[in-house]
DNA sequence: CTCCGTGCGTTGGAAAATCAAACCCTCTCT
DNA sequence: AGAGAGGGTTTGATTTTCCAACGCACGGAG
């Protein structure tokens, strides 16, 4: 997954973007974090689980801890940085709720502390509101690239 | 990408968790929209990208335009749905820009309509709180199925 | 002690997906 | 006629995935 552009989206595709990835976070999350139970819960092959837990482990996302001595047995739980993850679970979930389903009813229901159903809304830290596609400008950091591309259409010849 | 539990993440990755799906939606939504930009923005083969787009379209997340009869050229569009995928764009760069780099700046940084940088918060669409991990507690609604996994540690035989 | 079951992976070979480069077609411009 | 842009498809090599089977370390039952 190399990306031309610059983009922390892309970066973080390349960490957790691979297959099953979300899904261990998902997991951990809830609470499952041995090795069967993500194998079960899954469905994911059991050589690509483990391949992809090494990568989650070494990222800093999941914390690889024993929770027994002879047998030697490992459970995997998430970091802070793991479980700032959330919020990505929490709207895809509530997007695949609205566009993937026909009002079959949502297989799982979040509540919040408030007592309500969890419907997640992505607001903007500094006024509060709700943030649309609308309201937002985007200003590229990086020398040569602009949001249309790298040095959008090239003027000057070499 | 068949996954056992019932669940609107893994509906919601199975469509749009694909290599450079996501990547597709982020072009879109800055306005590259022609096969080209995405190729060289994304920078992945033409063929899966080809590929990718045709799921897209036929899922309705993204619209193929004809902007130009003879010679024929497209463009692709967010739909509605497409762009109501932002809010999982917006929380995976907040993510990227907060643990995969150690403050050489972010590569792009988007501003809302309220003058501010936007940091994107998830909230609570009844209470308008922040939500924490530990706020939520999930309720599976599939019988057979609890956080922990399918009929948790059966105990009646057949 | 031997067999069974659990937990946690690794191994091997077949099947599928990805990749890069080349190719094709349709127009336009010079 | 030739060159270039736009929008893909084809080809063949390289990677990944998949899945079933195996390995190993233990604990308990018979």
């Amino acid at each position: 997954m190399k990306d031309p552009r610059p983009c922390s989206i892309a970066d973080a595709l390349a960490l957790v973007g691979e297959k099953y990835s979300l899904l261990v976070l998902r997991e951990v999350c809830l609470g499952n974090e041995r090795f069967d139970q993500l194998v079960r819960n899954i469905g994911a092959p059991r050589d690509i689980l483990a391949t992809r837990l090494r990568r989650l482990v070494e990222a800093g996302v999941l914390e690889k801890v024993a929770y027994s001595e002879r047998p030697r047995r490992f459970r995997y739980r998430p970091t802070r940085a793991g479980l700032e993850l959330e919020p990505v679970l929490m709207t895809l979930m509530a997007w695949g709720d609205r566009h993937l389903r026909g009002d079959d009813g949502r297989p799982m229901v979040l509540e919040h502390s408030c007592g309500n159903e969890l419907v997640p809304v992505v607001t903007c830290s500094a006024c509060g509101d709700a943030v649309e596609h609308d309201d937002l400008t985007a200003h590229p950091q990086t020398p040569g690239w602009t949001t249309a591309g790298p040095a959008a259409a090239l003027p000057a010849a070499p």
